[in-house]
DNA sequence: TTAAGTGTACTATTTAGGGTAGTACAGTAA
DNA sequence: TTACTGTACTACCCTAAATAGTACACTTAA
C-alpha cells in the first residue's frame, strides 16, 4: 500500500502523512476505516514505530484520521472533505508551476491538451 | 534580487540556484551578463561565502553560467535554451498536480480558466 | 608594479532535523 | 489473562546544510 522512497529529501513520515491524504482523497480508504497499527505498519515497511507515530500525530492533528488509544486508528468522517478544501489552496501552486512552463515558451495550447488528458483519464 | 528565505525547507544555496534559473528564464539576466561576485551576494545577502560558491559551482555544473577565475561569473550563451528544454520536464509534475486537484473534486473548468489566466497576463 | 577584486580549494566546526533504539505505561478486546 | 492498541519518554546516531577561517592563483586597473 505504501510506497517510502529513502532517497527521496521529503522525510518518511511526511511521505506516509501524504500518501494516507492520497488514499482518502483517491477513495481507497474511506470514512471510518481502520488504517494500519503503529506497530504493524512499522514492521511492514521496516520502518521505526516512533517514524509511524510522528505520521499519524500528525494526521491526527490534521483531523484527517482518529487515534484511539487500545482501538487503532480510523479515517475521520471529514477527513475527506476536508482534504478537498485544502487542496483548492494548492490552486496557487499551479499558477507558479504553469507561470514557469510559460516562460519555458511552452504554448498554452500544449498545457491545456495537457489538462484535458489528465480529466479525461479514467480511474482504475 | 534575490529572495531567500530561512524557514524554507529548501537549502539555501538551492533556492539561489533555483532563482537564477528563474531570472535567465524571465529575461533578467541575459546572456553574457556578470552576475555578482561570490564575495558580493555573500554580503548582500548576509550568507557565507562558500553557501553561495556551492551554488555557483551547481549553476556551472548545469551550463547556466561560467566561472572565469580573476574575472567573475556570467550567464552562458546557452543558458535560456538549456533551461526551456528542462522546463519542458515539469509537464510531469504539471499532471501530477492536476491529478490531485481532480480529486479533490475541482472542476475541469476551474483548472483551465486559471490556465488561461496566467496566460493572458502581461509580463511587467 | 601594486592593490583590489575575482574564483577556487581546503579543513574544522556547529547546528538542526530525521531516524533509530529501547523502555514503559495505560487502555481495549477476545 | 493475553495480546494488541496508542502514547510518552530519553538517549543516541547520522547526515546535510551552513558557518568560520585561511590560503592560493588569476585578472584588472590605477
Amino acid at each position: 500500500m505504501f510506497q517510502i522512497d529513502n532517497m527521496s529529501r521529503v522525510p518518511i513520515y511526511e511521505q506516509i502523512v501524504n500518501q494516507m491524504e492520497y488514499f482518502v482523497l483517491n477513495g481507497i480508504l474511506k470514512e471510518g476505516d481502520k488504517i494500519p497499527s503503529v506497530r504493524h505498519l512499522s514492521m511492514e515497511l521496516s520502518i521505526n514505530p516512533n517514524t509511524i507515530q510522528k505520521a499519524y500525530y500528525e494526521l491526527d492533528k490534521r483531523g484527517i484520521i482518529r487515534s484511539v488509544p487500545g482501538r487503532g486508528c480510523f479515517v475521520t468522517e471529514t477527513a475527506k472533505s476536508t482534504l478537498s478544501t485544502k487542496m483548492r489552496e494548492q490552486l496557487t501552486d499551479l499558477r507558479e508551476l504553469v507561470h514557469t512552463l510559460k516562460l519555458a515558451d511552452i504554448s498554452k495550447e500544449e498545457i491545456l491538451s495537457c489538462i484535458e488528458e489528465v480529466y479525461d483519464e479514467q480511474e482504475q
